[in-house]
DNA sequence: TCCGTAACCAAACGATCGCTTGGAAACAAT
DNA sequence: ATTGTTTCCAAGCGATCGTTTGGTTACGGA
């Protein structure tokens, strides 16, 4: 059946999703790719046919791998106020931590191409949707428990903190001070704390 | 004293502006904006050393031209919480204008170039740095004048607001779902009625 | 062991990138 | 009118872009 491959098609994709993550698409080389791969481009051509479809499959690998683990305790079933406030917090301190001055990939993505290719529009917009819905979840929860005040507008917010990171991770690429972060995430949370039930 | 120059400066830093705008700055060639501005590149380069001199200069016109259209009313002397009120409104509901796809420059370069490119990365910080302080300077006033409450936080809410603009900006690219803008608008609106002295 | 198949690799493809150049054209001063 | 200076313009510079190819190597099946 012919020679065996000697790369796995998931680990080029990582490759290729932390380097597209960190420089975006036009400044990202197929040279870039190859050698911090240690593939030949005719490898790269005939598993991903382009440099356009090698990015594609980055997206995809940061869909399954990187957004879950921030945003998977927002999606678990049983989300609720701690969750929304966990992942305000965690993006309010991001500048801490090794590696927050590549943003996200999809919001990169919003911005660098999504105007231009269709599928890169596509990708924006149903991320966007997913950190909704996940919001969305969580906060719905967390009014069903009676946990939120009776008018509390849940899909409002549900709206509004995913652009709220949004610019958290168009920031963080600047490295801009880390105290502009911190207080955005403070502001959303007090936003929250408006519509949340006084404990019992 | 020579020959006389058949463009003018910053007709040409206009055009620039606009195609580093609308496509950033890899994507867009030095043949796009020769032939945008009907220049010869000896001209552009002669006027301007290099596409990063010329992109500085677009960056420079950007701050001079566009963000004063928008920000203006917020910079200006006795700006208050209808002027904040207003900036909010105007994005939340930037979708329903010609252009809206574009964004802001200089979000745009936060994302692509700040990250590499420290002039870019000076810029962006200026950026934020301009609106946290017309910001600061409309809600000073506003509390000043006894409209807000007396421990509203003005430091903290006038770098919230910038980095909302910052994911309306990111996600306007995208051309995502007006709502989302909308209820993001709507969001940070809540925050400072909720800090906001009740009329007498 | 030989053969068909599939993957590897070095080399190079045409196109386009940012940028430069050499000579002609247009001005101001003499 | 001549000269010196500056700009204009077509052409093209070397480098690098994304991509392809031809010859070789490694495998599975007969």
């Amino acid at each position: 059946m012919g020679r065996r491959k000697t790369y796995e098609r998931p680990e080029i994709a990582d490759h290729a999703m932390r380097l597209f993550w960190a420089r975006g698409y036009h400044a990202t080389t197929t040279r870039d790719l190859t050698d911090a791969m240690g593939v030949n481009p005719y490898s790269l051509y005939a598993e991903f046919g382009s440099k356009e479809g090698l990015y594609q499959a980055a997206i995809a690998r940061y869909e399954a791998l990187v957004v879950p683990t921030h945003f998977g305790a927002l999606e678990a079933q049983g989300a609720s106020l701690e969750e929304v406030r966990a992942v305000l917090n965690f993006f309010g301190d991001v500048d801490r931590l090794e590696g927050s001055e590549l943003g996200c990939l999809l919001c990169n993505t919003s911005v660098e191409r999504a105007p231009t290719v269709e599928l890169s529009r596509a990708s924006t917009k149903r991320f966007v949707d997913r950190l909704t819905c996940a919001f969305g979840h969580a906060l719905g929860n967390a009014r069903a428990a009676g946990r939120l005040v009776d008018d509390a507008p849940v899909d409002a917010l549900a709206r509004f903190f995913p652009t709220v990171l949004m610019g958290i991770w168009a920031l963080s690429r600047a490295q801009v001070d880390g105290v502009v972060l911190r207080a955005t995430a403070d502001q959303a949370l007090a936003r929250l704390d408006a519509v949340t039930r006084a404990a019992p």
